[in-house]
DNA sequence: TATGAATGAGCCTTCATTCAT
DNA sequence: CATGAATGAAGGCTCATTCAT
């Protein structure tokens, strides 16, 4: 005889709001910041508390759902034969908003597994990329995934720092940079 | 109405106080980054929050107190002639763990004046060491200043992601890309 | 971050609880003032502090809630066909105690909306026993209905200044005063 | 050898400490309210905290000495042979805003023995006009101080909720009240 | 299983009061 | 005797987390 539970759409609800939420914490990772309440996005994705703590028990959980879908895309560059180390650059820079969100993740919570393995992941990509630069002479030979991938990183934290509006300069002004560094010597393209 | 106040050693413990206080927001800082909270730095200092709040009324004096005495450093080797950029480097990558705390500074009070004012005294070392690599012609002609601030962001951003022990390697690695980045184009140096 | 939450009693103790903070901020208000801690009220009613800002999200949501039960008696009044403005002014001084509350309320939150609208039910009460009281020509037509609000207001606000124990007296000689004042002018009663 | 102790203008700046601290006391209660930091005053009357409490160990000792002004001045229109309760009612009104924090004062701190000081030396004011006037039969003879003292208190107190713009307003309205609650019988005037 | 209210720890901030100089 | 910094208790508010329904 309590108040009234208003809906409970029952457990046929579960995956619906599993997804519900991941788009929830998109927007308000971007909106807010990586730290946002969770009561926020609960209530954005119209879900109870309790049901967002069900699917995601911590606040790492729920942003490594959130990127998994970014580095998804990530891996189709990789996927695609005709992918370049500037079409995955652009990718990040698009995703730069949310890739704000992904690097306060990756700081705060270096040491998690569930980050590392995203890590990986994105490893995965840099060094397929990679190698098909090299063999078409695009980047030199000295140049190693780790050093790509400390550029894409770089990359995207100071796109994070940034207003939207100076994006895309910083980005075309970073971007710069790195292929100067990453060019074979004797090249004369710039 | 404190029921009892334990202890006042007086006027005299302002100074002293003071620099207790910009210490030990170095130190909170430096442990629980930027958002720590403002009692964990008065306990460290051994001061009542009045006083701290006396001192710094809000987070960003006194994080713009911390951060004045690093950027005094970085003016001082803009202001010794033989100053390089790997000097600069060099205490950058020294001050790597307090400047993470201060790009999440600068990225959380973008607007604020008295950080704009910080930003302008780094721009300000960077274009005098800068200006004295290229008369040497150890970097090439077309490295303008927002080109150097920005490896020195991105620099600074990746040292405070990695863990301590990692940083002198990455640090190595990025300096070597920016380093070939920066070089004359017919210089064959590494 | 609560290290140990002690008890929750769930969802079931929402409506149960809302009412304990209108009672309890109804006596405390009546204790220690309108400015009382918002936290005292909490804690008369056993009730967390989140739940209280759940229920109320500022001081002026919960003093409405408390003050809408005191206007709904007076409501109850102007109601009752035989409703007199002695009834009013009877109930008025009954609910003297809480009612300084009010004032300062109204005082201290003048321009806020809600407050308005007490105010304005207040004048529906006070226009209907008005328009009764002069169709008797038991108040001279003169009188308008700001003038009685202004009586009740200053009765009220007197009653809260002195203690418990003069309150009938001051609030008869107060009475004794606007009666006079609003006595058509050839009428001999006292 | 510590700090720099400002100014210490010796023992002599005592009396002129106090004046501008009663000075003080009453703009800053005019503008914030009877609950205002008391270190406001200190600043404001560009003193000391420690000269502050030594001059006026509590807020009621300061406020009691701001409001001793404000009788004297009440005290004057007793004194003046040609002075009517109009003129004292003038009066207060014009100390309405000040009056305000009069009002909170003796609310706040009824029991206290000066608060009660002030009230004998307005009940001695309001008898020795009230005598005047119903000596020239301007106020009929069953008021008496008591009554007076009444209404006064009732005029000031609506005066200070009321916003400074509708004050003379209800003033009028009020004190038409009164004066028709004070006039003799027969009296046709209004 | 979903809901959403309840809980309470903790942070920020203000201010009365003390006291070394 | 004046000064003004130091102190710390207390109140406002937020939010992570639990749990009855």
């Amino acid at each position: 005889m309590p108040a009234t539970p208003k809906a409970n759409r029952g457990p046929s609800a579960g995956p619906a709001n599993r997804a519900a939420l991941v788009a929830a914490a998109r927007a308000v990772f971007a909106d807010a910041g990586y730290s946002a309440p969770l009561s926020a996005v609960a209530r954005r994705a119209g879900v109870g508390q309790g049901s967002l703590y069900r699917h995601f028990p911590d606040r790492v959980s729920l942003a490594v759902a959130v990127f998994d879908e970014n580095i998804t895309e990530l891996e189709q560059v990789a996927d695609s034969p005709e992918g370049t180390l500037d079409d995955l650059l652009d990718l990040v820079i698009e995703q730069a908003l949310v890739s704000k969100a992904l690097i306060d993740l990756i700081t705060a919570d270096i040491g998690d597994a569930r980050v590392e393995h995203l890590g990986t992941r994105v490893q995965t990509v840099v060094a397929t990329i990679l190698a098909r630069e090299q063999a078409a002479d695009r980047i030199r030979a000295e140049i190693d995934t780790a050093d790509v991938m400390l550029a894409v990183a770089m990359l995207a934290g100071v796109l994070g720092w940034n207003p939207l509006e100076a994006r895309r300069e910083v980005a075309q002004r970073a971007w710069a940079l790195f292929r100067a560094a990453f060019r074979p010597r004797d090249d004369a393209r710039d």
